[in-house]
RNA sequence: GGGCAGGUACCCAAGCGGCCAAAGGGGACUGACUGUAAAUCAGUUGGCUACGCCUUCGGAGGUUCGAAUCCUUCCCUGCCCA
């Protein structure tokens, strides 16, 4: 077994590294590592998904993860506009999410071999004057203006809150250093500067050597934050983006995107990736339904996978429904009475207004059964029911079923 | 605490008494074209019981026949001073 640090730097993991040889040296044998998280959502989204990946990683090469949650610093994360009793609700609802998250990592990760930990356990009881007598002395205020990231906000103002948060992060990383040995921080780009500010807290302590590796910050080809699609997030969970819709967004991924994403997204070996790569034209999407299925049946199920695979192609290429289509059950006696098409695309979501669903219908998007509605005022009756079913479109890609009982 | 500049629709940003549901750009959506891609072109983009009505221009009052536009006050943001 080669060196993670090769298999994370060929899929595209590693933006930048400190001390390339000297992490190479270190991940010889095992070390522990850790990834902070915002557990201000109850679900990871695609965003988050490529640092699990690369957690993943890290595990298989025997390596341990620490899965942090910044149950104490996202309290401080965005100080506008939130009132002490908001703070207070979201410490609760912080142990919720918590839970949730812990359940989307194990489908990755060996929870049994890894930690997931809070930083709320140990930064609620710090106290000031022992934290700026141990570990502010440490920071110099000129450097941290100097670094990129603060001399932008300067710009546009930067709170004390928002500067600490430096600090807080350091002073993680040494606690965890101390606490479990973690000699590894890995984040998002964005991150680099809280993470070296860490990696010097440590060596002016403690004396040791620790690391700090960071992730490209991706986006679409198209420009796009990654992981953002029409509807908001591409959430992890079932619940808020269902496996279809899930498989649908990789299906639509940029061709240029496609060997990148399948490095880092999926566990493939990288000869078949090389060999997906090469696809072009039309062939390309044979390597996006690689892709899509091989993302959904790690974060979902394989048999979510074969689901939404199916669905997939029956919709586009035969124009059947199936089961994975999002679906909403109407009672028999309401469409017996005549339904609007106009209430029924907003009630399923498919339009957020009715004002919305009436423009689509004007443009000509709104289709039942695959048969365009031409008329605003068009009205469903039970007539209308395929095999019990009535089948809603908006425009070429969303789908969504109508079982009727 | 003082001075100055600001807070406009998803975002950026015009408007500075009526012609403003509010220019322009971005984004998004729909249509055409296509490969469930991109690019391109066209249209749409507050809500509704819809050729009309209602609610929006930081909040609350006020002036006026009429305000996003003027006045008062409060909140918030940035810059400068303390």
């Amino acid at each position: 077994m080669g060196n993670v640090l090769d298999v994370l730097q060929e899929r595209g993991f590693v933006e930048q590294v400190s001390d390339p040889e000297g992490l190479r040296q270190a991940l010889a044998k095992p070390v522990t590592f850790y990834i902070g998280y915002d557990p201000s959502a109850s679900s990871f989204h695609c965003g988050n998904l490529l640092t699990i990946m690369a957690a993943a990683h890290m595990q298989r090469h025997g390596h341990r993860p620490i899965l942090l949650v910044g149950g104490g610093t996202g309290m401080i994360g965005d100080p506008s506009g939130r009132s002490e009793m908001r703070q207070l609700l979201d410490e609760e609802r912080i142990a919720q999410n918590v839970a949730a998250l812990r359940a989307q990592l194990a489908r990755f990760i060996d929870m049994d071999r890894a930690l997931l930990l809070n930083n709320a356990d140990w930064l609620l009881e710090l106290r000031y004057i022992p934290f700026l007598r141990d570990i502010g002395r440490h920071f110099s205020v000129n450097r941290m203006l100097a670094a990129e990231a603060y001399r932008a906000r300067m710009e546009t103002g930067l709170s004390f809150i928002e500067f600490n948060y430096q600090l807080l992060q350091a002073y993680d990383y040494l606690y965890l250093h101390r606490q479990y040995g973690c000699t590894l921080q890995m984040g998002g780009n964005d991150q680099w500067g809280n993470i070296l500010a860490g990696v010097d807290l440590i060596r002016r302590i403690e004396g040791a050597e620790v690391y700090a590796l960071t992730f490209p910050l991706l986006t679409t080809a198209s420009g796009a934050k990654m992981g953002k699609s029409a509807s908001g997030a591409v959430w992890l969970d079932a619940e808020q983006y269902s496996p279809f819709d899930f498989y649908q967004y990789w299906i639509n991924t940029h061709d240029d995107d496609v060997e990148r994403f399948l490095r880092i997204y999926t566990f493939l070996p990288m000869d078949e990736i090389k060999e997906l790569g090469r696809l072009r034209g039309a062939d390309i999407r044979q390597a996006k339904a690689r892709l899509a299925y091989e993302v959904t049946s790690l974060v979902h199920s394989p048999a979510a996978a074969d689901q939404a695979r199916d669905a997939s192609l029956a919709l586009f290429a035969d124009g059947d429904v199936s089961d994975a289509v999002p679906s909403t059950t109407l009672d028999a006696r309401e469409l017996a009475e005549g339904i609007p098409v106009l209430t029924l695309f907003e009630r399923v979501g498919l339009c957020g207004s009715r004002s919305e669903a009436r423009r689509l219908i004007q443009q000509g998007g709104a289709y039942v059964n695959d048969e365009r509605i031409e008329s605003v005022d068009a009205v469903l009756s039970s007539e209308d029911v395929v095999t019990g079913e009535l089948l809603l479109r908006a425009g070429k890609k969303r789908y969504h079923r109508i079982t009727i009982e």
